[in-house]
RNA sequence: GGGCGUUUAGCUCAGCCUGGUUAGAGCGCUUCCCUUACAAGGAAGAAGUCGGCGGUUCGAAUCCGUCAACGCCCA
């Protein structure tokens, strides 16, 4: 073994063999009870970021430790065909050879794109090998695969028989970059501070005085204006309602209509309406009967419609529109206004909102089950609160809009015909319509990837095809995911997986929270202030990394990322190392049992190791079930190297000397690193597996049993044992005493006197303890330092050791802090209040701290007369 | 405007759900030690009125109310 953890072989040399041996496959374990995990697909255009760092490494450890209890453990991956942003990958080739897609055509450029895939995609996978994520590879899915293709087929098929999918005109966001209508929660809105522009349109069958004044934020809308609305109950229009105004600029007459969808508050009262270009106004126009006219198009420049501006850029034509109104005259007031602007979520482009026929999936039907399920428990948030958001959102939600004009993604199943006004939806192409037999033409549009990703949990096992995965692992037991995509994801799921396999797809939803730059800011490339987790893999090591993001990962919480964090973690893969070198090379331990092999009838110092083994587990098995691995990864790192390391091994090192008794020091040590190296395994799986094949050599790690050491007492005596030799190093430190060794007299008749005991005492507190029962009276005490543990005493003779006074402040200390004490515990008991309500076993503890800190104080008041401070 | 979260050591954070050790960790800092698994180490130490105020309780970092600052989501 090389003597330090050198962690790039050893991960490079596990993965394969793992991958080889079939661990990555639920039929590893084939008699045991299913558990899924289905990944939440990264975009096949996707690097590993830090966000799906912490998201795999959460799931490896989930999925590591079901495979280690037994169960058919699945961690299905696979990626998402990402419509857009593949697709303007490719249209950026494209566009270094002056080429624009539709220069090529659609199947063309569709091959283009599946070549790119071919080559360029799917880097992530590669590099969740790297991480040592053990997905089930040979079941890898992408949502344009054709038995997930078929799955988007049944089902946009299905929900349009059930009249839950429609086409129809409605307004959606336009991204007149993308030049692809995007659903709700793809827009993302942001703080401006623009200009809310009055504007007076005159009555037209006024005397010219007469106006009424609306105020807009977007003054080049006003082109589409079809009517002017007012509050039905507000007093300052009563007379206006029924009469008409002349639009400026366009010279037509429009109605002034009262609705009560208009803000009295807002602005002027009065509002203008575009029912072409605005959600509120396409409302207003439904219900009195507006004409909507397009005066934006889809390049985001102003249509015919939009008279003497045609052509303009939207913001140009604000500019000009403005001008052109003060010219006129109708101009008023010009003032700051903050409000929120929607963005594309992809490219940043201001919205346009936009009157347009596209699919849409009506989204109550649905809603309904899915908060049900959640309510009734099917499935469960991790942490509960985030269903805070889910349930007010869907309850709000409205229609889907999941047509994308877009060429790379699952093509609407919809045909058209061109002789009648036939709609053909169905399962198979259809060859001409089944009304007229006229004709028929494909609908251009692709869905949105979203709606292929809904489908995940059951389409990535073959659903609708009733296969035997779908039959094991359906509904899958835990999601992992961030809460960035509660909306986006873990909602539609819910509602499609509900709709159409009647169960909840997931038991658990546990969600973590967003990794962020070490200042709390969001990591983003603008910033520049973005983690490389694979350069951190280069430089400490995909182990170490995982184990600093798991230890971060309160529940739910956000990750400050640290590379410190890292860098600590690296190095207690260099002491485990080092502790398992020990016990290999040094101790000659090999050939550990696989499982089992725990010594009957332990000595006290391994009594107290396997006794701390046993609770330690229960308590991370407890933690890691309730998905708390900061928390858990606290236990085991602390367990691992302030007890096993610091203490336990320490311990062992006498009775290792000594051939008589060494075996079971040798076993125990033995079976502790081992079921220690199973515990960290899917927090760690190399180094640890790279451990398993010095230390037990009998299969693979990752394919062994999750330990379930067995109980044992707390042996009497530890806990004082080791405050006693806290001790003594502190009052060797307090004195520079260095490394000599020194006398002790213990009076333990109170404590053990056992030779284990002893014998520790003296080697880990570096002193020859002797055992002077009673033989110390107050008056012995002269000349000595006093250092108590429980009920145990012990004393330092000083003669030539130090100076007697130099004790004085180190026990005025000493008695300060345990007056302290003494005070604080006998304030307790003197309320009447707690001797009496607090629990039995409350009262009792303060009463033998009490009893504690009074016997140590008079000691040590002793001493401090008998050393004449 | 509505909702959620955060505020604990010099720094970055656990702990709070389920109230009861002397409030923990990593990093940093101070002192000592190359004790033959590990100097990528060991030992010891300094360092916190747990954001403010009020309440509940025998007892509050923990539960409740309120205020403040910061952050996120939604409108």
């Amino acid at each position: 073994m090389k003597p330090t953890y050198e962690p790039h072989d050893i991960e490079a040399r596990w993965y394969p063999i793992w991958e080889e041996s079939g661990s990555f496959r639920p039929e590893l374990n084939p008699d045991g009870d299913p558990f899924t995990i289905s990944i939440p697909p990264p975009n096949v255009t996707g690097v590993l970021h830090m966000g799906h760092a912490l998201d795999g490494s959460i799931q490896d450890a989930i999925i590591r430790r079901k495979r280690m209890q037994g169960y058919q453990a699945l961690w299905l991956p696979g990626m998402d065909h990402a419509g857009i942003a593949t697709q303007n990958v490719v249209e950026r080739e494209l566009a270094k050879e002056g080429m624009t897609r539709h220069d090529l055509g659609r199947e063309k450029f569709i091959e283009q794109v599946w070549a790119w895939k071919a080559t360029s995609g799917g880097t992530i996978t590669k590099q969740m090998r790297a991480m040592g994520f053990s997905c089930d590879w040979s079941r890898e899915r992408f949502t344009l695969d054709e038995g997930l293709s078929a799955a988007v087929r049944e089902v946009f098929v299905t929900l349009y028989e059930e009249g839950l999918i429609y086409r129809g005109n409605r307004i959606i966001n336009w991204c007149p970059r993308c030049h692809t209508a995007i659903s709700d929660i793809e827009v993302e809105y942001q703080d401006e501070t623009g200009t809310l522009t009055h504007i007076r349109y005159p009555f037209s069958d006024g005397d010219g005085d007469g106006y009424v004044e609306v105020a807009t934020t977007r003054p080049e809308t006003m082109l589409g204006d079809t009517a002017v609305a007012v509050h039905p109950d507000d007093p300052r229009y009563a007379g206006a309602i029924g009469r008409t105004v002349r639009l400026p600029l366009m010279d037509r007459d429009i109605p002034i209509v009262a609705d009560d969808a208009v803000e009295m508050e807002f602005g002027t009262g009065a509002v203008k309406v575009t029912p072409a270009h605005d959600p509120l106004d396409f409302e207003i126009g439904l219900r009195h009967d507006l004409e909507p006219i397009r005066v934006i198009d889809t390049e985001a420049n102003i249509t015919p419609a939009g008279g003497r501006f045609a052509g303009m850029d939207r913001f140009d034509a604000r500019a000009a529109v403005v001008e052109a109104l003060g010219e006129l005259g109708v101009l008023g007031e010009i003032e700051d206004h903050h409000h929120s602007v929607g963005h594309c979520s992809r490219c940043k482009t201001v919205i346009e909102p936009m009157l347009s026929l596209q699919w849409f999936v009506k989204v109550q039907p649905l809603v309904t089950p899915a908060i049900a399920a959640v309510k009734d428990g099917h499935s469960r948030f991790v942490p509960k609160r985030w269903e805070n958001s889910y349930f007010p959102w869907m309850e709000n939600l409205r229609d889907w809009t999941i047509s994308r004009q877009l060429w790379w993604g699952h093509r609407i199943p919809a045909w058209y015909c061109n002789d009648c006004d036939k709609v053909i939806v169905t399962r198979e192409d259809p060859v001409d319509c089944p009304d007229c037999h006229g004709t028929v033409y494909e609908d251009e549009d692709v869905l949105d990837t979203w709606f292929s990703s809904a489908l995940w949990p059951f389409s990535t096992l073959g659903w609708p095809e009733q296969t035997e995965d779908l039959a094991t692992f359906y509904p899958t037991s835990v999601l992992v995911t961030g809460y960035d995509i509660i909306y986006f994801w873990v909602a539609r799921m819910l509602k499609m997986g509900i709709h159409f396999t009647g169960k909840a797809p997931f038991a658990d939803i546990a969600i973590h929270g967003m990794v962020r730059a070490e200042d709390g800011r969001k990591m983003s490339k603008s910033l520049g202030n973005s983690v490389d987790p694979l350069e951190l893999v280069d430089e400490y090591g995909a182990d170490p990394l995982r184990l600093s993001l798991l230890q971060a990962a309160a529940q739910g919480e956000d990750v400050p990322f640290s590379e410190e964090w890292v860098d600590a973690a690296r190095r207690f893969g260099n002491k485990l190392w080092n502790a398992l070198r020990f016990a290999v090379e040094h101790v000659g331990i090999s050939d550990v049992p696989a499982s089992e092999g725990y010594p009957a009838d332990p000595p006290p110092p391994e009594q107290w190791i396997l006794s701390r083994l046993h609770t330690v587990t229960a308590e991370y098995d407890a933690l890691l079930d309730e998905y708390k691995f900061s928390d858990a990864v606290a236990l085991i790192y602390n367990f691992a190297w302030s007890e096993v390391f610091d203490w336990y091994l320490e311990m062992a090192k006498t009775p290792l000397k000594d051939e008589s008794r060494s075996e079971v020091t040798k076993q125990t040590l033995g079976v502790v690193l081992r079921d220690l190296l199973k515990l960290l395994h899917p927090l760690m799986p190399s180094v640890t597996e790279e451990l398993w094949s010095e230390l037990v050599g009998d299969g693979l790690l990752i394919a062994a049993a999750w330990p379930q050491p067995p109980a044992h007492e707390v042996p009497a005596g530890v806990g004082d044992l080791q405050e006693l030799i806290i001790g003594l190093r502190r009052f060797r430190a307090e004195h520079n005493l260095g490394a000599r060794k020194l006398a002790l007299e213990v009076d333990h008749s109170g404590g053990t006197s056992a030779e284990w005991w002893m014998e520790q005492l003296s080697a880990l507190g570096r002193v020859d303890a002797t055992v002077t029962r009673a033989s110390i009276d107050t008056k012995a005490q002269i000349g000595r330092a006093h250092i108590s543990a429980g009920d145990i005493h012990a004393y330092i003779p000083l003669e030539g050791v130090i100076d007697p006074e130099a004790e004085c402040p180190r026990l005025r200390k000493a008695i300060a802090e345990a007056e302290g004490m003494l005070k604080a515990t006998e304030g307790k008991l003197a309320n009447s209040n707690f001797v009496e309500r607090a629990p039995d076993e409350v009262v009792a503890k303060e009463r033998a701290k009490a009893a504690e800190f009074t016997a140590t104080l008079e000691r040590l008041q002793g001493q401090l007369t008998e050393l004449g401070c």
